[in-house]
DNA sequence: ATCCTCCCCTAC
DNA sequence: TAAGGTAGGGGAGGAT
């Protein structure tokens, strides 16, 4: 759990602290190349201080009275590092990082000291934050004398001015929360939000928030877990340095005065952020323009801020920025642990099943109408327990898990003295203080965490029951065969001998297993026992801790009926909402209120099972077989950039780690879909929670890639081009995720090399499975994944030994067929369609090709590509060979395989959104920018005080394109006409077979409809910004209550956006032809693939006759080669720069030849 | 009706 | 300081 100090760049300090302010000369903004932290760090300084010195020379209205003075801040203060900061270098002083031996810092700001920074700190001037503040206030520099810092402990010696003696001075002076605070009023308005301005006499005016005065009180309290007890156990990494330095930093307080709801939009749309230069500019611009009252520091963009924020060597360490950062961060992530614990788990466990129902099947099945017996084992405060072990004199206090006693630390798990309190796990560490000043915080072990549940584990599967992993410290085990058998009847009939002897067995084995745990691991286990899932759960919570309990049948219901609704499973803060709308608190309520009413209200799911729930009836079995469905990787903390280049190269990080985990469950997916959190505009730009995401609006895209992939390079693309897609500023980016979804199980080949691995390209598959015929096409190359729905699951065959190849290729050839059929919109549509970085290269010119010589007999064509047979492999998730899927029921088998199969229905595909000029040009900040906002669903509880969240609907209907490219509503048959491609259409329309034409005229016409839907709102919608997917909320804050809901809709007006576009199949190919170049970038293209699409866009032309899809096709592999090649630079060598151009030219003259030989003229491609 | 997409919600 | 991830269920509403 270390990861404190971070001994790095102390070579980077000295750098920096020889660099003072007169010193900025030194080296110039570099091009932000990263090269290592270290290096990129050290640039990163100068050039930070390369910007205090154009702030202070723009902000000459400000009495310059900290000249001479260099400060340097040390721990938490308010106003924060941030603030002060700035405050220093807009009145003329001079701002480190870093101490480090005897430099230029003539003074520390610090709240308070630990004896050991005091000394450490011995040199030096050490002052309060009030200083500052003060001084500013009165327009001149006070007295430093008043205002030092004495630390209680060990007397503060300070250093004269001149240097190098030691004066040392005590003083009496209590240190504490208030000797920061007392200063002033103002520090609670200010820790958060940097760009509020600091006119301090305007802040004066300002009310002070109640909450503030809370925070002042509820101070690091004298009992809070860091004092002496505590350091003889702990663990001195995690012990944190600065125990009592923790102010408690303003908290959540109202949103300060003037913040920045303008910064969102105030980056300047032109000047581009990445650019060194650019920032200066920008903020010499901003400096200029903004002609503020003296003591008004500037406004800084996000990235700015950020930048000033990251400027703390430890805080960029845990941010994104730094290259490590994911690896660090899951490493400490409670959550992802979780995650992936409980992933494991799963396909563990399934394995073991499968295993187990394949050797004997016996007895797997449990008679239908029998007694059931579920067992719902779970640790005790898990983490907290296991922790405990370490610090067993914390036993029986109350005591925490938690990475640090911030008050923005989570706790994970508390124990249960902790819990008379009201403390609660994910609690933050401010409420939980507040609840119980006295608590231990125990560190994070993770390792003994899983050791525990690994014995945990090996006990439950002791059980011999049938065993469903909920989570790393909690299981269903189902033991009805082993009661019912003890019991000795059938298990159907009511004989109360044998009841009660099932019953008896329940205890028996649940006490058994407790005791086992226990022994194993020293913890305590607690658990349910009931005759369905949801009792066992219910009686779980009675159990504990540390006992069990039964509820048998005839208590059923009066058991349950006394407990709140929030007991049930799936019913927390929203679903416990809408209940209570229905003037239902308590289980028993429900009953009162017709299924109907329930249906009504919260759907025909939720609203049955809950209304069965009520009555003690839940029918989910346990262990049922689950198939993963999406694999996806998402950061939300740490998350705070200075430019593009980090976020590219975050992203890059991210994809890489999503490949990771795709190769990990042996899948490949067909959709991507990208998450991000942007600061909303009325939030701070400091959240309360220490480099957490704040309250923000959350947007999603998603791609249909045409192919499924694992490919890094592909999803970071993808996954770029929808983040520029929103159009938001790098600096106001608060979390960030990406997803894939539209699994396929990956390939093998023969010789069981992944098939990423392998060079055979996804052409030539592609072009077997479009190329046709079903009849005649019984590749056996096609390794399509079973596409058909359940269907029939025969189709799938699992070949010898585990491997299956499914056998797609005798699909109905007309599903192909029609897939391909549609032609979608025609090119101008499409081109709109794209994402925007691909959009953006489109509209430039094309490079003419420079030849067009294809040498005919590249040495590349080896034979090389192994044998083309490959083999589906399942995810490894579910290990299942053949034997197993056999044993398996046969609706199981036939669900399992259906869940690697794939809709039939032809569907169309969802398409990014994308911001409605064609012809834009890409500033990634644009504010024209228009990014289709999702569509905000009143779901949920609705916003407390706002009564009408009816009107919420509405600001998802914009509309993606300018009104003046309108749709006129006119019919436009022709529509989309524009180009030259028109004709083309409408020709080849004509040409179409009656039913084929209508279908593509249907096609039209849907795609018209929508687009008409988007513009048919608000009319207003010419300036466009990024909607976010959800307006209100996603505040922080702890989850125990309501999470706080923004209570009303975002002053924004609802800006013009997209209608999600179908892209119909012309996706496929495209993603086909991208997967083809990507794969073969480097070598080359093989002829015959080559060949075979040139040879199947003949025949998309001869006999689909779809003339206008095999241009749009030829274009896009025009276009893919050709960026391709430019943007691959040196990467790819002459040889097979030819050689790709060559293909280009085979395509496109093949088609063009085609569309001639048809009779249909010349086309451009 | 039923499917599909895009979310919200919940759980640990 | 702090490590707010991740997957599935399912509702809303449009398309079929
Ligand atoms: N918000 C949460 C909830 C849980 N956990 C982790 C820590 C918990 O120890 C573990 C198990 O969660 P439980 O819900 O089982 O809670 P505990 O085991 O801590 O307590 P108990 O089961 O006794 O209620 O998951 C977490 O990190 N954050
Ligand atoms: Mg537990």
């Amino acid at each position: 759990m270390g990861s404190r100090l971070e001994a790095n760049s102390s070579a980077v300090r000295k750098r920096i602290e020889n660099h003072t302010f007169n010193d900025e000369e030194g080296e110039e903004y570099s091009g932000s190349k990263f090269g290592g932290f270290g290096d990129y760090f050290r640039r990163k300084q100068i050039k930070l201080q390369n910007l205090d010195a154009e702030i202070r020379s723009k902000s000459t209205e400000n009495p310059p009275i900290f000249r001479g003075i260099v400060a340097h801040v040390n721990g938490y203060t308010q106003p924060s590092l941030n603030d002060l900061h700035k405050l220093i270098v807009s009145h003329g002083g001079g701002f480190l990082q870093y101490l480090e031996g005897k430099t230029a810092v003539t003074h520390i700001i610090a709240s308070s000291l630990t004896p050991k920074k005091a000394v450490e700190f011995r040199k030096y001037r050490i002052v309060k934050p009030a200083w500052i503040v003060d001084s500013v206030n009165v327009g001149r520099l006070l007295p430093w004398n008043s205002y030092r810092v004495i630390d209680e402990g060990a007397g503060q010696r300070v250093l004269g001015f001149d240097g190098g003696k030691v004066v040392s001075e005590k003083s009496a002076q209590k240190r504490g929360y208030r000797d920061q605070t007392d200063s002033s009023w103002y520090t609670s308005q200010l820790g958060q939000s940097i760009p509020s301005p600091y006119p301090i006499p305007f802040l004066k005016k300002r009310p002070l928030s109640p909450e503030a005065d809370n925070d002042t009180l509820d101070a690091p309290s004298p009992g809070h877990i860091t004092e002496e007890d505590a350091d003889d156990d702990y663990d001195p990494d995690f012990e944190v340095e600065n125990e009592h330095m923790h102010s408690p930093t303003r908290q959540a307080l109202e949103t300060p005065p003037v913040t920045s709801p303008a910064d969102d939009k105030i980056t300047k749309p032109t000047e581009t952020e990445h650019s060194p230069e650019g920032e200066s500019h920008s903020l010499k611009r901003h400096l200029d323009d903004g002609a503020e009252p003296p003591s008004k520091l500037p406004k800084l963009t996000a990235e700015k801020h950020n930048a000033i924020l990251l400027s703390d060597p430890r805080i960029r360490k845990s941010s994104v920025v730094n290259p490590d950062f994911l690896e660090q961060y899951y490493r400490e992530s409670r959550l992802h642990h979780l995650s992936t614990w409980k992933a494991d788990l799963k396909s563990e466990l399934q394995a073991m099943a499968a295993e187990k129902s394949s050797s004997q099947k016996a007895k797997q099945k449990r008679a239908p109408g029998a007694r059931r017996y579920i067992l719902h084992v779970d640790f005790d405060s898990f983490f907290a327990t296991v922790s405990l072990k370490k610090y067993p004199q914390y036993q029986d206090k109350p005591a925490v898990v938690a990475h640090s006693q911030g008050t923005g630390s989570e706790i994970a798990s508390c124990n249960y003295p902790a819990r008379k309190f009201g403390i609660k796990n994910g609690m933050w560490m401010k409420a939980a203080r507040e609840l119980c000043p006295d608590l231990k915080i125990l560190p994070y072990d993770f390792p003994a965490y899983e050791e525990a549940s690994r014995a945990f584990y090996s006990s439950i599967i002791d059980t011999r029951g049938l065993v469903q992993s909920v989570s790393v410290d909690e299981a269903l085990i189902d033991v009805s065969n082993i009661c019912i058998a003890e019991g000795g009847s059938d298990g159907k009939r009511p004989s109360e001998g044998s009841i009660y002897r099932e019953q008896a067995k329940a205890d028996a084995l649940a006490k058994e297993l407790r005791k086992d745990v226990k022994q194993k691991t020293g913890c305590d286990v607690s658990v349910g026992i009931g005759g369905n899932i949801l009792l066992a759960k219910v009686a779980l919570r009675k159990a504990k801790p540390a006992g069990q309990y039964q509820i048998k049948p005839d208590e059923v219901l009066s058991f349950i009926g006394e407990l709140e609704v929030q007991n049930l499973p799936g019913v927390a803060y929203s679903i416990g909402g809408k209940l209570e709308e229905l003037g239902i608190k308590f289980i028993k309520d429900i009953r009162e209120v017709s299924k109907e009413k329930l249906v009504t209200k919260l759907g025909p799911k939720t609203g049955e099972k809950l209304w069965e729930y009520a009555r003690g009836i839940d029918r989910t079995e346990v262990g049922d077989q689950i198939v993963r469905k999406s694999v996806s990787v998402e950061v939300n903390w740490g998350v705070r950039f200075e430019n593009h280049e980090q976020v590219d190269e975050f992203i890059q990080s991210l994809s890489g780690e999503l490949r990771r985990r795709l190769l990990k469950e042996g899948v490949k997916g067909k959709q991507l879909t990208m998450k991000i959190m942007k600061r909303s505009a009325d939030a701070p730009l400091d959240p309360p929670k220490h480099l957490g995401h704040g309250k923000c609006d959350t947007y999603n895209k998603s791609v249909a890639l045409g192919v499924s992939t694992n490919d890094d390079a592909a999803i970071m693309r993808e996954a770029l081009s929808m983040l520029k897609g929103f159009g938001i500023t790098p600096g106001e980016l608060r979390g960030i995720g990406i997803q894939m979804t539209k699994l396929e199980p990956m390939k093998l080949t023969v010789d069981g090399q992944s098939e990423s691995s392998q060079k055979r390209l996804p052409f030539k598959t592609m072009s077997s499975r479009l190329k046709d015929n079903p009849v005649e096409d019984a590749n056996p190359d096609e390794i399509q994944t079973p596409k058909k729905p359940k269907a029939a699951p025969n189709e799938v065959t699992f070949g010898s030994n585990q491997l299956a190849s499914s056998s797609p290729s005798k699909r109905p050839l007309n599903t192909l067929g029609t897939q391909f059929m549609l032609p979608t919109q025609v090119d101008p549509k499409v081109l709109a369609e794209l994402p925007e970085d691909i959009r953006a290269k489109l509209t430039k010119q094309y490079a003419p090709p420079q030849e067009k010589s294809l040498p005919s007999s590249p040495l590349l064509s080896k034979p090389s590509i192994p044998e083309h047979h490959v083999l589906n492999l399942l995810p490894n998730q579910s290990q299942l060979d053949t034997e197993t899927l056999n044993a398996l029921p046969d609706d199981v088998r036939s669900e399992i395989l259906a869940a690697y199969t794939i809709s039939p229905s032809r569907r169309r595909q969802t398409l990014l959104p994308q911001s409605p000029r064609k012809d834009r040009i890409l500033p990634k900040n644009l504010l024209t920018t228009a990014v289709r906002p999702t569509k905000p669903r009143g779901r949920g509880r609705p916003p407390k005080v706002l009564d009408s969240n009816s009107t919420l609907t509405q600001s998802s209907f914009i509309l993606n394109r300018p009104a003046s490219r309108g749709t006129g509503s006119g019919t436009g048959s022709g529509t989309e006409s524009d180009t030259a491609p028109m004709d083309v259409e409408a020709e080849f329309l004509a040409a179409l077979p009656e039913d084929i034409r209508r279908e593509v005229l249907e096609e039209q016409r849907r795609a018209r409809l929508k687009k008409n839907a988007g513009i048919a709102y608000n009319p207003n919608a010419r300036s466009t910004k990024p909607v976010p997917v959800n307006p209100s909320i996603l505040e922080e804050g702890e989850p125990q209550q309501a999470p706080e809901r923004t209570l009303k809709l975002p002053p924004r007006p609802p800006p013009p956006s997209f209608t999600t576009q179908k892209l119909s199949k012309i996706e496929d190919l495209r993603g086909a032809v991208r997967a083809w170049w990507d794969e073969f970038r480097t070598e080359g293209p093989y002829p015959e693939d080559v060949g075979a699409l040139a040879s199947y866009l003949k025949k998309v032309v001869l006999e689909e006759r779809n003339m206008s899809k095999a241009v749009m096709v030829a274009r896009w592999v025009r276009w893919v080669v050709e960026e391709g090649l430019k943007e691959a630079g040196e990467e790819v060598n002459k040889r097979e720069r030819e050689i790709w151009k060559g293909a280009v030219e085979r395509v496109v003259e093949g088609v063009k030849g085609t569309v001639k030989e048809r009779g249909l003229g010349e086309v451009g491609i």
